[in-house]
RNA sequence: GUGGUUGUAGCUCAAUUGGUAGAGCGUCGGACUGUGGAUCCGGAUGUUGCGGGUUCGAUCCCCGCCAGCCACCCCA
C-alpha cells in the first residue's frame, strides 16, 4: 500500500471544520479591510535566504529545496511573509497607495521531525499590513489576531509581546548580551555556544539554559527613544482596546526580519507546540528584497494548532447534512427520482440513493447523513404528482407537489392545500 | 537532526512463561411486503506496520527500516 509521506496529512472527515475555520478567518480579515493574495507555493530559494535570513533554523535545516529541470534552485515556501513582500515589490503595489492589506491561506513546508501540531506540510493563515510604521498598525494587527481567535470560539489564549528594537538599539543590546554570556560560555549547551556568535538573541529562548536568560540584560532597557515610544504607544493602544497582554522580553522569534514589535499568542494546553499565532513588525524586509523602504506588520496562524485547540475545548461545529434525501420504493422510479433531484438541487442540498438499496436501507442512509427531509417516490406519487415528504425531526409526513416541497423545506410559507397526514411509522 | 516510546480488522482494544488471532463499535444483510437513529439475529474483512534473524513453531524474542506519539532543537 502506498502511504502518505511522513509529516503530511489527509483531511478527509474534518473538511467541514476546516471550511468553517477558514470562512471565519476570511470573514474577519475582510471586515478589517484586508483582501486575499495568492502567491505560488514554490519560490526561488534566494527569496527565503534573503527574506527569512540565512542564519535562521528555517533556512539552515528546514527548507524543502530542490533543483528544477532548468537548473534553478527552488524552495517550497516555509512561510508566507517573504512571498507576499516579493509580490508587493514585483507588482509595484506601493504605487496603488499605502497601506496595502493582505491575507493569505495555504500550505507551508518545513522539513522537521513531525509531532502533534507540527507537520512537514502544514497550513498557515496570515495577514500583512504593509506601509505603516505607526504603533496603531501594530495594534490593528494584534486586534485582528485576537478577533480571529474569538470568531472561532477560542478564549484560553495568552498574548505575549516584546520589542526587539531597531538595528540601532539592537546593536547595543547584542553587545551587552555578549558581555553577559561571555563568562558563562563554558556552561552553555552546544547549540547556545554556536548561537553566541551567530545570533546572540537566540540564547534568550533556549529552554535548557533558561536560568541564565532570567538574569540576562533586558532588551527593553536598551531601546532607543523612538523604539521605546513606539512600544509604549502600542501598549497603551492595547490597553484602550482592553486586550490583555504580557510583556515578555524573552520573545525574540526565529526569523531574522523582525524589528521592534514581536508577539506570540499561546494556547498553553497544547503542550510543546503551543504557539498558535506568531507575528511582529518587519520594517526592513521589503528593502531587503529590493523595494523602497516600506515598514510592515503581520502575523501567521497555525491552522493545525487551531484545530487542536478547538478539539480540546470542544468547540467544533457539527456537520451539516443535506436538506433532502430522495428515496424510491422500487427500481421503476429511479429515473423519476433522478429528474426530481436535478430540479430540487436548484433550491437545496439534495442526495439520492445510488446503491440500489431497499427502501428501509435508503431511510437509514438518509438519517445517517442527517438529512432534514426524505422525499418518497413510489408508484402512487409518480401517478398523482403528489410526493410523500417526511420531516425527519418529528416524523411528520405530507403529500406535496414539487413546488410545495420547495416551499416547505425553504420554510417560506405554508400553503392551504397541504395535506397533513401526521402518520408516524416504525418505533 | 538527537533521545524516548508505540504500531494487532475501518475505529478502540484483547490474546495465559513464544503454540500461527478475538471482542465491542462501525459496515452489509435479515426479522420489517412503501419508512430512519432503538432491539434481536446473521455475514464479511487481518500477509498482527514492512523486511530479515533465532526457533520445530514468532503478534510475543533479536536486528534493520517505515510511521505515529512525547521531549529536545525550533516554531505555526
Amino acid at each position: 500500500m502506498i502511504k502518505k509521506i511522513k509529516g503530511t496529512n489527509d483531511i478527509v472527515e474534518n473538511t467541514y471544520i476546516w471550511e468553517w475555520v477558514e470562512d471565519k478567518f476570511k470573514e474577519v480579515a475582510k471586515r478589517f479591510g484586508f483582501s486575499e493574495i495568492r502567491t505560488p507555493i514554490f519560490e526561488a530559494t534566494e527569496l527565503f535566504n534573503r527574506g527569512v535570513g540565512k542564519e535562521t533554523d528555517i533556512v539552515q535545516k528546514e527548507m524543502y529545496t530542490f533543483e528544477d529541470k532548468g537548473g534553478r534552485s527552488i524552495t517550497l515556501r516555509p512561510e508566507g511573509t517573504a512571498p507576499v513582500m516579493r509580490a508587493f515589490v514585483e507588482h509595484s503595489l506601493a504605487s496603488k497607495g499605502l497601506p496595502q492589506k493582505f491575507f493569505y491561506l495555504g500550505p507551508m513546508f518545513r522539513y522537521e521531525r513531525p509531532q502533534a501540531g507540527r507537520l512537514r506540510q502544514f497550513h498557515q493563515y496570515g495577514i500583512e499590513l504593509i506601509g505603516s510604521s505607526l504603533p496603531v498598525a501594530d495594534a490593528y494587527t494584534i486586534l485582528v489576531a485576537v478577533e480571529i481567535l474569538k470568531a472561532v470560539g477560542l478564549e484560553n489564549f495568552k498574548l505575549k509581546i516584546n520589542s526587539t528594537g531597531c538595528q540601532k538599539c539592537r546593536a547595543g543590546y547584542k553587545k551587552a548580551l555578549k558581555e553577559y554570556y561571555r563568562p558563562l560560555l563554558n556552561n552553555l549547551c552546544d547549540d547556545c555556544k554556536r548561537r553566541y556568535d551567530r545570533n546572540v538573541l537566540r540564547l534568550l529562548d533556549c529552554k535548557r539554559d533558561a536560568e541564565y536568560a532570567k538574569s540576562a540584560p533586558n532588551i527593553l532597557d536598551y531601546l532607543c527613544d523612538d523604539c521605546k515610544a513606539h512600544f509604549n504607544e502600542l501598549k497603551s493602544l492595547l490597553d484602550t482596546l482592553n486586550i490583555e497582554y504580557e510583556v515578555d522580553p524573552s520573545i525574540v522569534r526565529g526569523l531574522d526580519y523582525y524589528t521592534r514589535t514581536v508577539f506570540e499568542i499561546k494556547y498553553p494546553s497544547l503542550g510543546a507546540q503551543d504557539a498558535i499565532i506568531g507575528g511582529g513588525r518587519y520594517d526592513n524586509l521589503i528593502e531587503e528584497l529590493g523595494g523602497a523602504p516600506t515598514p510592515s506588520v503581520g502575523f501567521a496562524v497555525g491552522m493545525e494548532r487551531i484545530m487542536l485547540a478547538l478539539t480540546s475545548e470542544g468547540k467544533l461545529p457539527s456537520p451539516r447534512g443535506v436538506d433532502l434525501y430522495v428515496v424510491t420504493v422500487g427500481d421503476e422510479q429511479r429515473a423519476d427520482a433522478l429528474k426530481i433531484s436535478r430540479e430540487l438541487s436548484k433550491y437545496m442540498r439534495v442526495d439520492i440513493d445510488l446503491m440500489g438499496r431497499k427502501l428501509k436501507a435508503q431511510f437509514s442512509n438518509a438519517s445517517r447523513e442527517n438529512a432534514r427531509y426524505v422525499l418518497v417516490i413510489g408508484e402512487e406519487e409518480v401517478k398523482s404528482g403528489l410526493y410523500t415528504l417526511k420531516r425527519m425531526s418529528d416524523r411528520t409526513q405530507m403529500k406535496l407537489s414539487i413546488d410545495e416541497v420547495v416551499m416547505e423545506i425553504k420554510g417560506k410559507r405554508r400553503l392551504e392545500s397541504f395535506e397533513q397526514e401526521n402518520t408516524t411509522f416504525g418505533s
